[in-house]
DNA sequence: GTGGGTGCAAATACTTTGCAACCGA
DNA sequence: TCGGTTGCAAAGTATTTGCACCCAC
């Protein structure tokens, strides 16, 4: 990969990145860094996340519809609402894992491992509750 | 979701995802099946894998990338090699994933959990030291 | 000045869908 | 017959890429 040279475009995905609890997706990040940079293309937002995950400093959460963005790169789990799609974080021990992580050594390098949960989260729980 | 009426299409589908031992994309089941069915089309190689995921005979499992299809519905994890893209089963027990998936309660039902590997399979670990 | 970065638009990859004909119950 | 299913093609969604111009180094 050739040297990164400084661009403020991509300065300000990462920055923003950063600054949400969520996991937005590359059109999320293109319609709120539009307001920054009005002119910015989704391609350049795509070209810099692709960027971003190369480097390492951000996860790129592959899951059914678009892919999602993480800034927070430290090993955790996600959960996806069944229902409202919304993905939050589970900040659950990664201890347990030990033991299946070593099987998958039998298969080679493992660099990464993720769980996906899926279910109904509570805000969407309460109000199917009121309904 | 209306009544399912048999299908000779569905059924060499179904029968075609039970006899591999990979995980084929909705593309590769589509060029295999239609050696029984030439005409067969990939809006119904579609249909059909969404309605078998759906009675819960197949799972989809969603990776960079096309959309994989498994007939194994036993819980087990994967193994994505990054190298040749191949993607394996990892056979390791989940008890061990207990004390995890009573954490992510916490933010709703949780209806099915996955672990995604990420490494070099054996098959291009060789090729790789050969070179 | 040079090479990486950008905006724009076209292209690509994957999946879904509208429709008329077809077929299983 | 009735309603689910099919093949075909067009459309839809997500992502990548070619190109001329721009900017960091």
């Amino acid at each position: 990969m050739a040297a990164l040279k400084y661009s403020r475009q991509r300065e300000s995905i990462k920055n923003y990145l950063c600054s949400r609890e969520d996991h937005p997706t590359a059109d999320m990040v293109y319609t709120d860094i539009r307001r920054e940079f009005p002119n910015i293309s989704l391609g350049t937002v795509y070209r810099n996340l692709s960027l971003l995950v190369e480097t390492g400093e951000i996860r790129k959460i592959t899951m059914d519809g678009a892919d999602r963005f993480d800034a927070k790169t430290t090993p955790h789990h996600h959960f996806t609402c069944r229902k409202c799609g919304c993905v939050l974080d589970v900040m659950a021990p990664v201890e347990n894992l030990a033991e299946t992580v070593d099987e998958a050594w039998e298969y080679g390098d493992v660099e990464g491992c993720r769980i996906e949960f899926y279910g109904i989260c509570s805000r969407c729980k309460k109000i199917l509750n009121e309904a």
